[in-house]
DNA sequence: TGTAATACATAAGAATATTATGTATATTTG
DNA sequence: CAAATATACATAATATTCTTATGTATTACA
């Protein structure tokens, strides 16, 4: 586990991310996949995802479908025609980003100390 | 100019790793040196580089010692004993949380779709 | 001589996360 | 079969951390 303040800022281009690779998914199957994909090491509180998903759709970049699943209601999350474009930006504009702390942390020289 | 979220959190883990490289450095100098290792693409804000450099202070992470520049007071920051081995800690963790990401966003298969 | 750069600091407000709490159904396990 | 765990949503109070604005003052440059 991470300590928390090093997952602040990423969690929209996480959502971004899996949304614009799977066509639609819900809150609880964001966190699952988040926590499998990563060992454990990152896992994704309600408290936080919930209100981000929220902002998202009242941005318009998400849409929502809800289904009855049994008894249950799930809320499906899917990227809307100017979310595509939006996500596509942000997800770049991340890994521009990412590379940029390599290099300021030094971590881009290629096979230099480990 | 990356969007401002993103660089959320990683304030302390660049002024640490800054640290371990340098001896000693004051704040300006700090903010000129990360404007300088990202082509401007990163500037670090006054208010929260000092507040950020007074926590670490008062954490005992960091140490100070305050020169006259000609009439000019500077404060120069140094890391600790006990801060020299937290910033090991933390830079180390940073750098898996950096992988992580790269994972989690599909980045990490070299040479992939470049 | 006034504008930009250097150099510190803090306060108000915004944004975003944690923690806690709430509700309810479904599944697993002792 | 009862209790614990997992699934699935949501929100409120609080904490953290950042931006923006403001303040002070010296030094360099054009």
């Amino acid at each position: 586990m991470y300590s928390s303040e090093l997952i602040k800022g990423t969690l929209k281009p996480i959502i971004l991310k899996l949304l614009s690779e799977n066509k639609r998914m819900y809150g609880y199957e964001i966190t699952a996949k988040v926590k499998e994909l990563t060992s454990n090491k990152i896992q994704l509180t309600e408290g936080a995802l919930y209100p981000t998903l929220h902002a998202l759709e009242a941005d318009g970049i998400l849409e929502t479908e809800t289904e009855l699943i049994g008894k249950r209601v799930r809320k499906y999350y899917s990227l809307s025609k100017e979310g595509k474009k939006s996500a596509k930006l942000k997800i770049t504009e991340f890994q521009e980003f990412i590379e940029t702390m390599k290099f300021l942390m030094g971590w881009n020289i290629k096979n230099a100390m480990n």
